[in-house]
DNA sequence: CTGAAAGCGCTTACAG
DNA sequence: CTGAAAGCGCTTACAG
């Protein structure tokens, strides 16, 4: 390694530059950040002399005269009790195409993993350490969201050259700038792939209350399709408190018990990989006996028993939509749907 | 909003808190900084200005004095061509548990995804913008590696407050500061639970060639146990250019064609799971005829069919262990081993 | 315990 | 096209 070949020595700074080129530190700053001012001779002496002494800009310098930061600010919600393994691996994907997102543009991600029982921070803006905000979690993460549905009431002045925007994914509040995933129209792709493919008795698999905003609109579309096409809907209620495993299994019980249900459109990938875990368990034929649609596009649903049919948001234009609206704002004062696609695997009948 | 409720003002500094305390700028510093020779009286005086005026110390300010950062510069190796679906989940894993590990350390994460057909940059520390610098990749991603390893030998000059640490995961280079999965004792433990469970010939799928290094140590560890416990081993080679999924159905394949095989080693999960996908579609049964074990702890392997036994890295641990190594620094001058663990699943007989 | 002042390393009007 | 100078908003010796 370098620095055993070496001795330290202070880092360089644009007078170290000037000095060794000739020149004032004021033309290294103009010739290094590319100004058209400066001649082709006198900034290839610069660039040599900079290279020589190895010299970067310090960007904690240069940012501060310059009011901007290039960097985007994303926060993470976790929950506590959650590991790296047991989280939903859908927030870690979101975390991924929102930094890549952010590298198209050319902006840095300081990114923050934050959870309902520890320290909340959301005020990199203020702070001077971002241009933007982007905020990552469930509804379920409620003191967070309320710590975060606060800021935006609170934030009483601008910055020079950014209006602090946010974007929000996974917040239960209307008046947040929030992007989601078009639920309704997931639901409806659900129930009209099934009934495309002969299904008749299509249940739907989920949480009956009103905890999950994203769920109650799958619920809707599901709702809206069935009546479109004269279908009699069905409610598998869920157990809340159990795992999203463990309430797909239950949901398999309650319609094998049934005994008149041939499909299930099911509320999220996790609780559908439970259903197909259960039913395989119990020897019924999927996609014969019973057809059952996933919504979340898991990677894990290439490779359940049988692969599952799913609904899939496009995660790479969910992290574009949630940078640009919190680099650039959007119109509208709320919310921005992402777009969903449905994804035939064979837990569904060939139609 | 708020910006819509007032108008916009530029935002407080230290020396505007100071006015409305009646105090120096200097001691509006110290008081914030929880410096112990401000009076309680003071402090509190301080405190109430700030937050009426809403104010929050400008970061970009703060560090450039202060000359350290309070973050960690991360940087993502993938490949051009992936998208966040195909990506490899477990690199969004690991950078999870990396900015988690930093997390506990009060560190800030600054996260860049690079690819080695694009730019690359590595020099965080140099620009002021980190303390430390955490490179995950594969090492697949050639041009990338050869830009961090020539890095390492350029920096010539030290921080005054950081040593310019940086931590490596998935480089080819050895004389880097890498952090590894312990892929020996996987490979060890792969077969001790094969063979503990009565299958006697054991085949090893993965690439014979040395492009992988990790998979060259799951091989080795592998060999070591056959050897220990006198037993022949067998390689399954799979082609290099297929995706691994592929590799695993063609390994399948072959281990069909042989006939004689009765468990398999694989060098990944994915290519684990494929080989699951093709001795389901072909009627073998697992664990009965064929026993399979996987490595990397991936997610997908609980729902497939049947669910796949693995050797499971701590990915807590891997994240610490990188964090720890690029802000500290570590005794050794090259590398350090991640622990890893065999997980029980179906795919193999029960013991 | 508090204040006046220097200085971190840049960018960018302002002159020439 | 280039330079001298101001200033971004802090932290931290140095005095008292």
């Amino acid at each position: 390694m370098g620095r055993m070949t070496q001795s330290p020595r202070k880092r360089p700074t644009s007078f170290d530059v000037a000095h060794l080129a000739g020149v004032s530190q004021s033309t290294v700053s103009r010739a290094l950040a590319g100004s058209p001012s400066i001649t082709e001779a006198t900034r290839n002496r610069v660039m040599a002399a900079a290279a020589e002494l190895d010299y970067l800009v310090d960007e904690r310098a240069a940012r501060l005269r310059r009011g901007t930061t290039s960097t985007l600010a994303v926060v993470v919600l976790r929950r506590p009790e959650d590991t790296v393994r047991s989280a939903n691996p859908f927030y870690q994907e979101l975390l991924y195409s929102v930094c890549e997102a952010a590298a198209t543009r050319q902006l840095d991600t300081l990114v923050s993993l934050q959870s309902d029982d520890g320290d909340l921070s959301g005020r990199y803006v203020e702070q001077g350490q971002a241009d933007g905000l982007v905020v990552i979690g469930s509804p379920t993460n409620v003191r967070a969201w309320e710590y975060f549905h606060e800021l935006e009431a609170d934030t009483s002045y601008d910055s020079p050259d950014t209006i602090g925007h946010a974007a929000y994914w996974g917040t239960p509040h209307e008046d947040m700038r929030w992007v989601r995933a078009d639920n309704a129209t997931g639901g409806r792709l659900a129930v009209r792939h099934l009934t495309d493919a002969g299904y008749r008795s299509i249940a739907y698999a989920g949480s009956d209350g009103n905890v999950q905003q994203q769920f109650r609109e799958r619920h809707e579309g599901y709702l809206a399709e069935m009546a479109d096409r004269g279908l009699a809907p069905r409610m598998i209620a869920v157990d809340q408190d159990s795992s999203r495993e463990d309430q797909g299994r239950a949901a398999a019980d309650a319609v094998l018990a049934a005994g008149d249900v041939d499909a299930m459109f099911v509320a999220c990938d996790r609780m559908a990989l439970g259903v197909l875990d259960r039913l395989s368990g119990l020897g019924t034929n999927v996609p014969g006996d019973i057809g059952v649609v996933g919504f979340d596009g898991m990677g894990a649903g290439r490779f359940s028993n049988p692969p599952l049919s799913t609904i899939e948001p496009d995660l790479a234009a969910a992290g574009k939509m949630l940078v640009d609206a919190a680099i650039d704002g959007v119109a509208q004062a709320d919310g921005v749907r992402v777009p969903v696609r449905y994804v035939a695997r064979s837990s569904v009948r060939s139609e």
